[in-house]
DNA sequence: CGAAAATTTGACATGACTCAACTGGAGTGG
DNA sequence: CCACTCCAGTTGAGTCATGTCAAATTTTCG
């Protein structure tokens, strides 16, 4: 994929919620700056302030903290045309408790703070933009903030394989197991359980 | 509380956020609108399409849905200050599963979607303070996620009551375990086990 | 092929739910 | 002022859902 093709894929995300006009476009992605990161690479360790908003527009990744245990809990499985960060660190400026990284070889497209929150003077759309992305946003994490409240394991398991269908190619069963926040033994004895209700 | 009043606590709380012309005062209150609710009074039913952004100038509401059996299932609590909506019907102009009711007498104050918009065209600081306080929700929310995903019933219930100190007076119990996602028995019998944590 | 990582299995422990009964306080009407 | 009801909260017994740990198995990948 080169370079064009990825500022492309950009705007493209941006069209399916703004009207941008051509003027636009430049200043927007010359923002912007593309990063390779190869599998298990980190975009953000804990202790480091997020300083980027970062949108993958190829590959995949996920984000997570560590328990006292120092157990792995994964907070976010993210692929192509998701914004990936912890919003947390990055919009309070404060040193981050989550990990992202890369969980194959990826093509990462991110801006600055500094120059996002230009943007967001200069160019009404790229606010405007932001302020759907996010509703969106929270929206979805209400759903999931239910579902985590008042859903049992297996239907929850079901509701997001059936929501992200290639989830399971992608990611390892104990990531989606982290994500649903079940172990992953717990998962596999209800996935042989209900093998029926999966296909 | 005369509407001046009232008035002046929506235009503080927009101030928390943005800088705001006192020429734009007149334009934003002018499309705001009071309520006056009692106790068990409605703001939203399911079925209905949330047309409104509320905003709780005095008092206190809670949202729930209703499950398979006919159960409260809480989505919500929220007072003074606080924004309370199903975003999810607001945004997506579909009809909402959740109840919204007063848990006391309140005073609302409201303004419809279209007018919203409105404002968010003509007066940049609104769309600006709106962008501000969803990123803020959307932190606030994602904290909620990792607690009720990966941290036991009365970890989580301690961590609530700490963060709102005076929940405990104004909600019943029973709205609390409902909003953390465990039984009112198993509340009941969590607090007493560990009183000597409560105090 | 061999080593490391991911998944599965099974025995056991425990956190949390269910249901039904009981307690105690807050209204309400006589 | 009492009796009554209603609602919130508590208790306890029994059960179920889910977690823990350690071992076995399968898959992945160098």
């Amino acid at each position: 994929m080169d370079t064009n093709e990825t500022y492309q894929k950009l705007i493209d995300h941006f069209r399916e919620y703004v009207d941008l006009a051509e003027i636009d476009i430049d200043r927007i992605t010359s923002k912007f700056e593309i990063i390779y990161i190869k599998k298990k690479d980190y975009l953000l360790r804990a202790g480091q302030i997020s300083n980027h908003m970062r949108f993958i527009v190829k590959g995949s990744l996920y984000v997570y903290t560590l328990d006292e245990k120092g157990k792995e809990c994964v907070n976010q499985l993210g692929f192509e045309d998701w914004w990936i960060n912890d919003l947390y660190s990055y919009l309070r400026q404060k040193p981050s408790e989550m990990y992202i990284q890369a969980n194959e070889e990826s093509i990462i497209i991110r801006i600055s703070k500094k120059d996002l929150d230009i943007l967001f003077k200069e160019v009404p759309a790229v606010s405007e933009f932001w302020r759907l992305k996010i509703q969106n946003a929270y929206v979805l994490l209400q759903e999931r903030i239910f579902g985590n409240t008042h859903i049992d394991a297996f239907t929850k398991y079901k509701a997001y394989v059936t929501k992200y269908p290639n989830i399971e190619q992608r990611f390892p069963q104990y990531m989606i197991a982290s994500y649903l926040g079940i172990t992953v033994e717990y998962l596999s004895y209800l996935r042989k359980k209900h093998l029926s209700d999966l296909f």
